[in-house]
DNA sequence: CATATTTATTTCAGTCGGTAAAATATTTAG
DNA sequence: CTAAATATTTTACCGACTGAAATAAATATG
């Protein structure tokens, strides 16, 4: 009757509460127990035993800062609680064409070291990619003076079809083969558990446990790299749908038999933003060769070239229409626009946020807030530590036995 | 701490659990106890419990009928139990532009007499709306010797924005005042609890629990009327997004500034499908001055006009396009095409169906299904009934004090 | 300073929903 | 008729959570 899959577990009552007990700590980052108890709308009695589970596993302490009580200054001050950063080492990877990423967090997602390492070829068999991943993990605990036998968990971000509950990668761009089962490969070369995803719902997790998406229930996050990408979550989970891959944003069509896409159909919104379609735009009449990247765009728009201003404002004029229409169909809370260091001022001007209102069905509800994140270039791989720290929060307190005192 | 809202209820353990079995009886038609315990993976022991206090409130019963034990003939045969279709009634109505129809159903969705009347004016103030339901209601009850004292609820779906949980119309078509709460009117005015929701949600609820959505947990309904309209069940649950309102499918954008819609935006999707979308088209450039229905198109097509044929091709072109993004960013089991009467079958020819399939993202899990369902033109008020049915069976469970044997 | 008051947390004795195992019921096979 | 098989009910118990009381730790007040 008990059904753990590898990597999904589902959880009994208590460590379900236990679970909640320790989200709710770590997107206030310290908090008392009383106010868990009111946020969660359950007994401080409850709470209490959660707490002192979590901390005799170590996985949260308490901490002297002051906090103030609710009314006045009397009565016993609240006991800060807070997670312990130092129980354990999740390490985040994100496999990219030519470059995979890592980085080492503690369990508060606090950065301890990051590495990049070039890649000889963009697609690798199954179990080259995984000791290839092996490699790049040692180099990086190398860094720090640990060995990888320090980690309690491993997330790997991969572009592709990923079903996520079962470590099981229907497609990916960074693998030959399709359809590959990764958990055996995983027990054999790994040290500890490790877990594959679609690197858009990454970025999602990364939103949602350390970025603008903290505490939120409800929301998208649009990711901007060569392409485009969403992660939905709806009611505080990852929704994957059916076939448990990631939402198709970049292939949500936009003009009726329109561009060309790389994936073989036309009219594709990554037809129109993604960066291949761009310099394809600026090449294709022999306007400029030399295009190599979205940023010489820019650099060619900023200094007065309509062609290139034109390119850029109808990449951004598509990309307005794909996400009215997402707000139209999800009604989310907010939308995060989630980019690393890239060049995507075009898709976040005050003309495409104009163009995303002017494309939202009136309500008298306030507009959704439209969030542009930028981050740094490793962006994909703290994604991926989030969904790790997450993981491995869920393992560590499914690992807590029944026990008291 | 008890904080029930006035229509939608929160339900502690056991009536949860009650209430699953409830629908477990429902979506199987009849079945037995042992196999509502391994589908809802329980115990017999709750089942037997739960089951006990639901034949006690007459919402179920048991059957003679046979039914076969899993292996062998042996062993003591299993009792198949069965909703007690008896226990009340429900009325479900639709309020549309010229006509209210009402429709009186038993505990299982069988319909008892229906009814239909005119109305004088398309909206109304929340007062008059509610005193012209009562009406139609009396009517109807009358119809079959009953007086609306013996309805245990009744559900209301209007074309808008409405927020079920609360009973509060923000806008709708039928309404001439924005922002009306309705729990008030409906205390004062209707016997029994009244719910009121979205119009394209009900369906979406009539086709979860008696129609080709029966079982399923993640599908999407598109209704087709005059415009088109998108009920999205997720988890089992109908999805509403932050403000409670349903998806916005016909103001979703399939063309970058395109033809002007009703709504006063650009491209979207009910500007090429839309009942005056297609008339605007036949008669705007003085082809046809005579067009007053979608039917009256088709007939102009089948007799050969190859302004109505491309009309009509253009809007299939333009769903199966809005109907791909869909899938494209939900991935659902399932997508139920649902439309009365009227003629939509260009929005479901095998070219649109074909075009549906070219825009959807090659995985190699197969697509998900699209089924089409041609309701009478009661769908509408059966899927209020639908809805009726569920929050009644709610209040029912809720109503079951903790009572053993 | 001692005491009352206030607020946070813990302890303790239930309560409640669910379950395993035993008991019971009802059938067929032999 | 007896044994075996299967379904359901009963019973004893478990485990998570809760309310209330107890305890802890601060401030306000005279």
């Amino acid at each position: 009757m008990l059904k753990s899959k590898a990597s999904v577990v589902s959880l009994d009552q208590r460590n379900a509460t236990r679970l909640r007990v320790l989200e709710q700590i770590r997107s206030q980052g310290s908090v008392s127990r009383i106010d868990i108890a009111s946020a969660l709308e359950t007994s401080p009695a409850t709470i209490t035993s959660a707490t002192a589970d979590l901390i005799s596993a170590g996985l949260i302490k308490e901490i002297e800062g002051e906090a103030q009580s609710k009314s006045g200054k009397r009565g016993r001050p609240r006991v800060l609680l807070q997670l312990d950063g130092q129980s354990f080492l999740v390490a985040g990877l994100k496999v990219a064409r030519q470059m995979i990423s890592v980085i080492l967090v503690d369990f508060e997602g606090n950065e301890v070291t990051s590495h990049k390492a070039q890649l000889e070829d963009a697609r690798m068999s199954p179990a080259n990619l995984i000791s290839t991943i092996r490699l790049a993990l040692e180099d990086t605990c190398q860094q720090v003076g640990l060995s990888i036998e320090h980690l309690a968990g491993i997330s790997i971000g991969l572009a592709g079809q990923i079903d996520a509950a079962r470590n099981f990668v229907h497609w990916s761009s960074s693998v030959t083969e399709r359809n590959i089962d990764f958990n055996p490969l995983i027990a054999k070369e790994l040290p500890c558990p490790a877990f594959v995803e679609n690197d858009a719902n990454l970025v999602a997790k990364a939103e949602q446990l350390f970025g603008l998406g903290k505490g939120l229930k409800n929301f998208l996050v649009v990711t901007i790299e060569h392409g485009v990408g969403l992660g939905i979550v709806l009611d505080g989970r990852l929704y994957r749908g059916k076939r448990g891959c990631g939402a198709e944003f970049g292939h949500t069509k936009v003009q009726l038999d329109g561009a060309l896409c790389q994936c073989g159909q036309r009219g594709c919104l990554e037809a129109y933003v993604g960066d291949y379609a761009l310099i394809r735009e600026m090449t294709v009449t022999g306007h400029a060769d030399d295009m190599q990247t979205v940023s010489d765009i820019h650099t060619r728009a900023n200094s007065g070239d309509d062609r290139a201003t034109s390119v850029l404002a109808r990449a951004g004029q598509m990309f307005g229409l794909g996400v009215s229409n997402l707000i139209n169909l999800f009604d989310p809370q907010c939308i995060i626009v989630s980019g690393a260091q890239m060049s995507f001022e075009h898709l976040c001007s005050a003309e495409v946020m104009t163009r995303i209102q002017n494309g939202v069905v009136n309500v008298d509800a306030p507009l959704p807030e439209i969030k542009v994140h930028h981050w740094g270039d490793l962006m994909w791989a703290k994604g991926a530590a989030a969904y790790g720290i997450e993981q491995v929060s869920i393992l560590k307190v499914k690992g807590l036995a029944a026990n008291a005192s």
